[in-house]
DNA sequence: CTAAATCTGTCACAAATGTTACACTTAGAT
DNA sequence: ATCTAAGTGTAACATTTGTGACAGATTTAG
């Protein structure tokens, strides 16, 4: 077992080396490798383990009754795997999970998962803390989601960003096909919203970068 | 503190009584009453205490940037309220919290909850479950607002409950403007839909039962 | 049991969004 | 350096959805 990969781990992050020995050892913890377009795990198989990508990325994917696959999302070491769908009544795989590329992984049961964390309080909050990150980004895009209009979401996306940035200009995190698809809206709908802001001088666009011109009117559209 | 009341809250189904004194005895955990109408939590104050519900119900409510008010959920004993944003980094309640009624309540610092978890296993075990649940009701309703048409929401919730109830024939478990909320869409925009899905002899439509007149065309509904 | 509040069903019209198509640019792979 | 895949920008048109309004039904509170 790699301790130094291991430590990198979001899960293990500060928890001492003797301790993880410990752990290693008492538990079933396996590091498994997972060959490039192998299945990590079937859609609405029961979640009974949980995988931590150690090298390598997956892809995410749903498939829907006729067989036709969408692409959900991409994750990438050293991140776990439906760390929010492990427990409760329905804990089941939302998606399908294959490697993009080879992959190792730790596989670690939910029996192991319930020891562990009553094992060592840092463990503990490690992973609810990891939970909690998860969840606020499902309810973040849930928000998102909700917003009736694309001006809105725009708007209230860009102004989200300007405020991390403490600026009113910012740079897009995400591709604009991948943000029509976040926002769940057609993306020449999305561009033709991006076009309309700044014909009526809201905004500013150029590629990625994108500058608030007019903040007072901007502010008003993110009110529902 | 009553502890035939708290033995029914899910976070303690199933510890033994003896291992609940201790616990409370060891941690700092309060019974506060709210009176009605009372705030027990600000939006976007941090959410660094679990509250949760003993007896009444609570009010969950969005305030946005003009200073109006957004209905989000309504929570009811013995519920704990906000338990996804008790971790995590941006760990701030999402809205505000208005008592609905006279309200008791178990109020359980961030710390006594870490220390609980790691005294009792079943209690840990609890926990992670009700955390559970409450993201895979998020992730649902994502599931829910991706669909591009109304159609395609409606097709896909009345086959779900048609698949519990293992029948043709549903009873809708919201109402229909709660229904309509919840897709994220307009009331009359719903009706209207299911009055077309009815002309078209897909569905009949009486009140809240729905029964599938045609399960062929409908199941091709919900392709995405 | 009555009054008030909420929910329902429906409409005509306005507004927003999706679709399909095409040309062009950029980034990444070999 | 060239080729290829992915991303961008835009347009005309079709479709879906929202809006506001109203009357009637149903539920809840007093």
């Amino acid at each position: 077992m790699n301790y130094a990969l291991i430590s990198k781990i979001p899960l293990f992050h500060s928890v001492e080396e003797k301790e993880l020995v410990k752990i290693f050892s008492e538990l079933n913890i396996f590091e498994t490798r997972f060959e490039k377009e192998v299945l990590l795990a079937l859609q609405d198989e029961p979640c009974n383990r949980l995988i931590i990508l150690l090298t390598g990325s997956v892809k995410a994917e749903m498939i829907d009754s006729l067989g036709r696959v969408i692409k959900v999302e991409d994750v990438f070491a050293p991140n776990p795997l439906a760390i929010l769908f492990l427990f409760g009544k329905n804990n089941r795989f939302p998606v399908q999970i294959i490697a993009r590329e080879n992959v190792s992984a730790l596989v670690i049961s939910k029996q192991s998962i319930l020891r562990m964390l009553g094992m060592n309080q840092v463990l503990l909050k490690n992973y609810l803390d990891i939970s909690a990150e998860f969840a606020w980004r499902l309810s973040q895009k849930l928000h998102f989601m909700s917003f009736r209009t694309i001006r809105q979401k725009l708007s209230m996306y860009i102004l989200k960003l300007s405020k991390e940035v403490q600026s009113d200009e910012v740079e897009l995190d995400k591709t604009k096909s991948d943000l029509a698809e976040y926002f769940g809206v057609a993306r020449p709908s999305l561009e033709r919203e991006l076009s309309l802001m700044q014909q009526e001088g809201l905004i500013s666009v150029e590629k990625k970068k994108i500058k608030i011109k007019n903040k007072n009117k901007f502010n008003k559209l993110t009110l529902v």
